[in-house]
RNA sequence: GCUCCGAUGGUGUAGUCCGGUCAAGCAUAUCGGCCUUUCGAGCCGACGACCCGGGUCCGAAUCCCGGUCGGAGCACCA
């Protein structure tokens, strides 16, 4: 029974069964907490290659709430460790969120603002907040987890004014010393006793040279640029927990009114290459074509297969605020997806893994195939097929037929298995058939897929797909995005 | 080891703040049926969860205590 008349049925039979209506799956974001008018968000990736998809929660999350609430949402790239840049990174980092539909209202460059660093630090020093070390990485370790203050802890400020100066201006080279942060000895998690806030890099920066020596780690910078910038409220992952805490000193020392903070929980994507200096090596080393190779989870490689900006702003509002863990669901992002492509995507056969089969007793024949199950408007591919040919059909669809099966090519007739060929079975599509396959004739191209997990399926794809480009469904195999003639990237089933 | 965070079906979540309407909703996955000349889409149905133990209460997924398990951090990375 079709489903328009089982519904007539049950209206005119069974009328009570259906006053239940379908709930909605709407599923907005949590409202943020102490919202006075207009918010300021920021998101903070470092410059150390374009983002990736957990960046992409950061980004969503932020982007969301700014336009819920209007305000201004920053993109804040924090590259104050010249050891870890990767130059075009500045601008990639843009175009990935511009692609996602990321709104960034302001763009500030860390490295830009050292000056403002430097003018916090020594108020903070002046204030007895802050102070120089030049002990040995271990000792200063050994007495943190000891409560112990450090010799240079109690020294007073105007000579660590001195030596930061010092330090700054290069007129002290002689040792490796840090500008520290002065929380409590006896915090109970060590994590937040006194915390180091700068240290010396000699490296060239790729965006301001040989300018600046003594760079601010993040924890300080952080503090400083979220005041200055006026942040209200800031989205983060669950990692920075701790970092929060030694930030809040900074806010104290200072009276700074704190934003509101919260953190996501940190999500497990399987499957997935995320580490972007594990990227970088594989690039250099030829492995991967570039950052946009289908193996990598980066923004512009899921861009590139086919993936919408709209699957991952519906995966992360859906994933919501919670600060549990979770594992990434690929079956969810695929079928979010799949639902926003479909109904685009025109059908196309590419047999995977082809074996040649000799056909016999057949007559010449037509087939025409839509190009999109039910709706004629959209049309058809047409092939002529000679009689008895000879036409390549996936080895997995008939390696485990018996004599006698029979199989129906799809939108061209059936054929039995008897022995190493198959015979003309009959023009109409018959209950009797095993299944129904893709194939293709002669005239077909040689077409590979690249997959993310590294391999490639090797296939013909039917003729009719030449100088297409796009996604298209490949019927019984995937959705595939056409990039040349003889080339596709796998999307997803 | 120390600090902090959390725990709803296979997976992702709703509900938890302000206990009853939750014998727990939605999505995805799986399975069955319908539809369909795709293993896609659509429709119908099934399956399947409140970590454990105490306590408070007429009543607990929701509050309290203890345990277990999982996670994050304890970098001169961000």
């Amino acid at each position: 029974m079709k489903p328009e008349d089982q519904i007539e049925l049950a209206k005119s039979e069974y009328p009570d069964i259906l006053v239940e209506e379908k709930k909605s799956n709407e599923h907005p974001l949590a409202e943020l907490k102490n919202v006075r008018g207009r918010v300021v968000m920021r998101m903070a990736p470092s410059p150390s290659g374009p983002l990736h998809l957990g960046h992409t929660r950061m980004c969503i999350l932020n982007d969301e709430y700014v336009k819920r609430y209007g305000g201004d949402l920053i993109l804040r790239i924090e590259d104050t460790n010249p050891n870890n840049i990767y130059p075009p990174a500045y601008e990639m980092i843009q175009e990935d969120n511009r692609w996602l539909g990321v709104n960034f209202t302001k763009f500030i460059i860390q490295s830009e603002r050292i000056p403002l660093y430097y003018e916090k630090a020594e108020e903070l020093i002046m204030m007895g907040k802050a102070y120089m070390c030049t002990c040995k990485v271990e000792d200063f370790k050994k007495d943190l987890m000891n409560s112990q203050a450090c010799p240079h802890r109690d020294i007073r400020p105007e000579e660590h004014l001195q030596l930061f100066r010092d330090v700054v201006s290069g007129k002290d080279r002689s040792k490796s010393p840090v500008l520290i942060i002065k929380t409590d000895l006896f915090h109970p998690n060590p994590a937040v006793r006194d915390w180091i806030a700068f240290r010396v890099i000699e490296t060239p920066h790729p965006h301001t040279g040989k300018k600046y020596r003594f760079y601010p780690l993040m924890n300080f910078s952080v503090a400083v640029d979220d005041h200055e910038l006026g942040l209200t409220h800031v989205i983060r992952g669950s990692d920075h927990i701790n970092n929060t805490e030694r930030q809040k000193y900074i806010f104290k020392y200072f009276d700074w009114p704190l934003p509101e903070y919260f953190h996501y929980g940190m999500i497990h994507i399987g499957d997935a290459i995320l580490k972007t200096s594990l990227m970088r090596k594989g690039i250099e080393s030829g492995k991967y074509v570039g950052w946009d190779d289908v193996q990598l989870a980066t923004v512009r490689s899921l861009a590139k297969r086919g993936y919408r900006k709209e699957t991952f702003r519906k995966y992360w509002v859906d994933s919501g605020l919670k600060d549990v863990n979770s594992d990434f669901s690929w079956d969810i992002f695929n079928s979010i997806n799949r639902l926003l492509i479909d109904k685009s995507s025109d059908r196309y056969f590419f047999v995977p893994d082809p074996v040649e089969i000799k056909i016999e007793g057949s007559p010449e024949a037509t087939s025409r195939i839509p190009l999109y199950p039910n709706e004629e408007s959209r049309g058809y591919r047409t092939y002529k097929v000679e009689k008895n040919p000879v036409i390549s059909v996936p080895s997995g669809d008939i390696m485990g037929l018996k004599d006698g099966d029979i199989i129906r090519l799809k939108d061209l007739y059936n054929i039995k298995k008897d022995g190493d060929h198959f015979i003309f079975a009959g023009m109409e599509n018959t209950g009797e058939r095993k299944k129904i396959i893709q194939w293709v004739g002669k005239d077909a191209q040689e077409f590979s897929i690249l997959k993310p997990d590294g391999t490639t399926d090797r296939g013909l794809i039917e003729s009719l797909l030449a100088g297409k480009r796009g996604i298209f469904q490949m019927e019984r195999y995937a959705f595939v995005n056409v990039i040349g003639d003889h080339t596709g990237l796998y999307l997803h089933r």
